[in-house]
RNA sequence: CGGGCCGUAGUAUAGUGGCAGUACACAUGCUUUGGGAGCAUGUAGUCUGGGUUCGAUUCCCAGCGGCCCGACCA
């Protein structure tokens, strides 16, 4: 949906937040897309809403590609599950008591939720493969939140739950997951950034895959094996851990990264405890066979921020970019303002969501300077000296030199670049 | 959780044991319109609680909050 500027909740600040050192905050705070609540605690304001909207839609259509059936749990979250797998008592949690008595604790991911719900609806090996995602918020009291976006408390993700009658149904499952994903970090723009990564399995099995996207503001530290496209996480790196990838060592290039998802073979690790068992063709009572995978929305939108950016401002890549395009109108003539009105409705009626700066008080340099900040892909800028020339100067973000276009190439020229 | 730094207007900052200042933003008016414009007028502030003091925004203590380093990160 296009919008006028005039209308839009947010403005832009000259000034960056004192209080932000991370470059994903700082400018998406000055940008107007977020606002800091508390530590870690961010809101998403309208251009940060439709950024993030952007990056779960990409992720929410490969997961359905998968045969993932989107759900939402339940932020609070009783005991009883939780303490058949002895992780009631992690410091992770924020708790609360509730007046009438008991204690709730708020998701930090869903492994016992999901695998609890699944017990009303698998019982034969016939209600297998199943696989469910969700979209939602997770609560995560972190020791330290930092980095903006990257670290948070409170923070969105995206969990899918696969559910499997045996080892070898997970593997195959796994495999095409880990390819979606691959596809998801093309898609919004970190493909080139980003790498499959070996890591620590955690308590669920000895190696887990990490997606970790190429950044000096990443906590992790990885070895990458660039021609091959896999890396080693520093956690785990050993001469074992190598040959079983068949990496070498004189092959590997130190890296600081940003985990952007991860991927894990949980096997029978919560359908045990909870009991998630289901009858196979002899009639025998099998445990089901689990996988779980998780890629962070909100941490996908601050490292973008982080990694596409320059001392001006934001540069989105098309795909998730708040706007396609953003209309400037410069100077307050009628001719100007009617042009530019012409080409905002034609914009729109093509399909090209248009941010359309049609403020009268503010000078050129400003709205050229809150252009580059936003950091839409397109600036298309009215004017009576673009009106002299013919039309509409167009320019990508990314990109210094302008020409100049008819209102109907300019449409073209938009809707070329997006393959609309 | 250990260590360090820091809380002054919506934002960014200065300053002082005795009337708290500047810039941006905001409001009104006029001028202005190709890289954050000009003039005038106006609105708006010392995190909270205790202590010292004739007097505390300033000094002391505690709390709350923020940032950084480390530890942690299923």
């Amino acid at each position: 949906m296009s919008m006028r500027q005039t209308h839009l909740l947010t403005k832009t600040r000259k000034d960056a937040p004192a209080d932000e050192v991370a470059k994903n905050a700082a400018l998406l705070i000055k940008a107007g897309f977020i606002h800091k609540e508390a530590a870690g605690i961010y809101s998403y304001l309208p251009l940060g809403e439709r950024v993030l909207t952007k990056i779960s839609n990409i992720i929410r259509n490969e997961m359905n590609a998968l045969g993932g059936q989107e759900v939402f749990l339940s932020a609070f979250q009783p005991a009883e599950a939780w303490q058949k797998t002895n992780r009631w008592d992690l410091p992770v949690w924020f708790k609360t008591k509730l007046v009438s008595g008991g204690e709730l604790g708020l998701g930090w991911t869903h492994e016992e939720a999901i695998t609890a719900i699944m017990k009303n609806h698998i019982a034969s090996y016939k209600d297998l493969p199943k696989a469910v995602y969700q979209i939602q918020t997770k609560f995560r009291n972190e020791e330290r939140a930092k980095s903006g976006l990257l670290r948070g408390r409170e923070f969105m993700m995206k969990d899918l739950y696969s559910f499997h009658a045996d080892t070898a149904d997970l593997e195959a499952f796994h495999e095409r997951c880990r390819d979606a994903y691959l596809s998801i970090f093309r898609q919004i723009g970190l493909g080139e950034h980003t790498y499959l990564t070996v890591a620590s399995g955690g308590h669920f099995s000895k190696y887990s895959f990490e997606f970790q996207t190429l950044s000096k503001s990443g906590e992790d530290t990885i070895y990458l094996a660039r021609q091959k496209k896999l890396a080693v996480n520093k956690e785990i790196l050993s001469d074992d851990v190598l040959a079983e990838y068949g990496l070498l060592k004189n092959e590997l290039e130190e890296q600081s990264a940003i985990e952007v998802g991860n991927i894990f073979k949980l096997g029978t690790r919560f359908s045990e405890p909870i009991g998630l068992s289901y009858k196979d063709e002899a009639g025998a009572l099998v445990p089901v066979v689990m996988g779980s995978y998780g890629i962070g929305p909100s941490r996908l939108f601050g490292t973008i921020a982080e990694i596409y950016s320059d001392n001006s401002g934001l540069k989105w890549p098309d795909a998730v970019a708040p706007f396609a395009a953003h209309l400037v109108a410069v100077g307050g003539t009628d001719e100007v303002r009617e042009e530019a009105d012409r080409l905002f409705d034609a914009l729109d009626r093509a399909g090209i969501e248009t941010l359309y700066d049609d403020r009268q008080t503010a000078q050129t340099g400003e709205k050229f300077a809150d252009a580059d900040l936003i950091g839409i892909p397109f600036r298309i800028v009215v004017s009576t000296k673009s009106l002299d020339s013919g039309g509409a100067e167009i320019k990508r973000r990314t990109e210094t030199e302008t020409r100049v276009a008819s209102s109907e190439e300019t449409v073209r020229h938009i809707l070329d670049a997006y393959h609309i």
